[in-house]
DNA sequence: TCAGCCGATCTTGCATACAGGCTGCCTGAC
DNA sequence: GTCAGGCAGCCTGTATGCAAGATCGGCTGA
């Protein structure tokens, strides 16, 4: 106890609660493997009591699925939820973007907007793989400053549950085509949206504010389109374990279809 | 949800978190009051652990707020948060509606949207109390099918949780207007919705589809208007307790301000 | 050889014991 | 009289013990 006390202030649900997450999505477990209590307790160094809430927690987040019988497995992620995901991650974000506009977006909120902006402009001028981590920061700062702006806790509640499911966030993908050829030529577009949506909440254009935001989210699809092109890239986004690509199983090829 | 299927399965848990829920909607605790483990599990008749389960999954409904020190506290909900609330159920039904416009209504759904539109239309011609506790269960059925019709699991989470909050649900002032004058009219208004709704999901008219269902929404905001107008009737809303309607604190009345 | 039944083990749900921290009150000293 | 310090009670977080249930495998009988 007084060993790792130096390590960490964190509770121990805390801990288990990341430890589980980061297990799950780095794919450890795959989809449909049965989260037990025990193994975990051993693997995670913490009781039962707080494996448990964690698997809770991990249940209300979406991971997990709860059994009738009792458990947790870890839930199967289908093309189709990533797409309805992505989705509604724009519809929400649209709201967020119109509210923002019909109330009237404060100064400051503008400011960092355009700051962040401007960084994302210098960024995506550079084509190595440092900048693209500095992308997704910047780019997660300007979808966070957008939804604050919204000023709805509940929006923001409802766009972190979703959010929450893998490849659904706002720069899951930028990253994984930090390799690829088209890959600068979409952070070029979005950079364009990013700009057309600070212009629609300046002068206050609620509706195009949303449809913007709606269709700067579909980009994110036209970007798993592009990864899915180049397979071998995929298996580096986390969570990629928990996705079934119908057309994923490639016949002949084998590999880890073992399984 | 399914009421007298898990009657005989009642976990511990599950009768923590109904007695729960049960408590702080009747208004038992008001916003602010801390969930004290002891004490409810005196009340509830079950240990600790459901209990702390309970509160875990309350706060994740959004019911509760986590106390930095540990502990829960009961949340309040403002005039704010429920006009919030309602412009995103509106949203997302919306998106639900748009959804089951765009891929194609199943022709049983549409047929059940009918029969149900139908039975409503009986019901809002007579002013008897009976009438509204039907038209209550009719409405939620329709709102129930319409969400189903979007095909998204993750959309259909999300209204969950949205509709969690007091207030924010398709008919929550519906009863509470039983007695008051303008009630019928608005039904009307509602039900002529629901049709202008089905016809634009038939016709595959998805953008129309989802600004009717927006638009439905807000009626509700009408509804709280009305009541708001009649202040006597808004207590018998469950969770009425939670609500703080900033001009609704009379200086000095003192009543049950005591804490 | 196959099917059905029984038992053992694993697993979860629940209860409770224990420890640490925070709050608030009380007392003593200045 | 006031302030500070200490102490006590409560409250939560954590660990573990216990029991019921489900699942799986093996054994037996037809």
């Amino acid at each position: 106890m007084t060993a790792a006390a130096t390590v960490t202030r964190t509770s121990q649900t805390t801990r288990a609660l990341l430890g589980l997450r980061e297990l799950i999505l780095s794919g450890e477990f795959g989809h449909g493997d049965r989260m037990s209590e025990l193994p975990l307790v051993e693997r995670l160094g913490v009781s039962r009591t707080p494996v448990r809430l964690a698997l809770a927690t991990l249940e209300h987040e979406g991971l997990l699925r709860a059994l009738p019988a009792g458990g947790y497995v870890v839930r199967e992620f289908t093309r189709a939820d990533i797409d309805d995901a992505t989705e509604l991650r724009g519809v929400l974000e649209g709201t967020a973007a119109r509210f923002a506009a019909e109330r009237g977006p404060a100064r400051r909120d503008l400011r960092a907007l355009q700051t962040v902006s401007e960084k994302i402009a210098e960024v995506i001028h550079q084509a190595d793989y440092e900048s693209f981590e500095r992308y997704v920061g910047l780019n997660d700062r300007f979808h966070a400053t957008l939804v604050g702006m919204g000023g709805s806790p509940l929006l923001q509640r409802a766009l972190d549950a979703i959010t929450a499911v893998p490849f659904a966030s706002a720069s899951a993908f930028v990253l994984t085509e930090a390799e690829l050829p088209a890959s600068r030529e979409i952070l070029v577009i979005a950079h364009s949206q990013h700009l057309a949506l600070i212009e629609a909440i300046e002068q206050r254009k609620g509706a195009r504010a949303e449809n913007i935001a709606r269709e700067h989210a579909r980009l994110a699809l036209t970007n798993l389109q592009l990864v899915l092109r180049h397979r071998g890239v995929l298996s580096r986004v986390p969570g990629h374990s928990l996705i079934t690509l119908k057309e994923d199983t490639a016949p002949g090829s084998g590999g880890d279809g073992a399984r």
